[in-house]
DNA sequence: TTGCGTGCAAAGGTTTTGCATGGCA
DNA sequence: TGCCATGCAAAACCTTTGCACGCAA
């Protein structure tokens, strides 16, 4: 079941280690083009939506749409299900992401699922707020 | 700070009215826009656009997308001083949109706000899963 | 050599913007 | 009458598809 990944090319390989080394935070297709446009290994964006297309089949990366923003949202997850103890807080005001990890974020979802029978599944899962600096940015107005 | 409405006009009611009755499901634009056609009453896209946005600020619908989709989903979901004591739980399945009551969400609010000073706007919030009913489907299989 | 991988260009969608017109208050 | 609301057309994006060429095995 390993080794369905097909040739091994340096576009691959350049899009791969890009997702893993953003493993933390999430990448859009525009990021990836231009982060591999600056290392000057040009890849068309193309083949980095049919990469990404066979990574999420496998269950490699996560895709979720943050709102605001109009394109997917890409993230390494490996080959287990880390994404379980992470979640995402978005500021409505600066449109800032903050990716998060918290236990009490797993009590509960241990909690909805004993107690209410739903599944959260907190990957695709974003909390909308405002962030600590534009609170205060607020409260000084 | 309630009559921020705008104007009262047939487009307005419209668009309210079709979202108010498909409470119990997600509707997007295209939907919207041809189900008033095939009433008569055509409302131009751009029209829907500006309603969904202003009541998304309101907090009276929420916004998703949903997995395999390209279009964003909207969904009444009611006042908004009902929306600040409840959270949302969209089961990715089947769609459904659940409401819940639970002292455990605002214990993690104010966690959160706590310890990582973020004001989490549970109103914008949705929590992503798969609800009870169609985890035992899944499961029979 | 074979067949998948790549990338350009074009197509297909969704959403936003500009601008003139319409309609509520 | 003064503004906001509306809707068309066009623009701006994001994503997918077709097709010829490149390259790994």
């Amino acid at each position: 079941m390993s080794n369905t990944n097909g040739y091994k090319t340096k576009q691959r390989e350049a899009i791969l280690n890009y997702l893993v080394e953003n493993k933390n935070s999430h990448v859009t297709v525009g990021k990836i083009s231009d982060f591999l446009e600056g290392t000057g290994n040009h890849v068309g964006v193309t083949t980095i939506y049919r990469h990404l297309d066979k990574l999420l089949e496998q269950g490699l990366v996560k895709k979720y749409t943050v709102d605001g923003t109009t394109s997917a949202c890409f993230q390494y997850s490996g080959d287990e299900e880390k994404c379980n103890c992470h979640y995402h807080l978005k500021c409505e005001k600066c449109g800032k992401l903050i990716h998060m990890n918290c236990s009490r974020i797993s009590e509960l979802c241990s909690h909805i699922m004993r107690s209410h029978g739903f599944a959260v599944d907190l990957c695709r899962t974003v909390f909308y707020g405002v962030c600590q600096d534009c609170k205060e940015k607020t409260e000084v107005n």
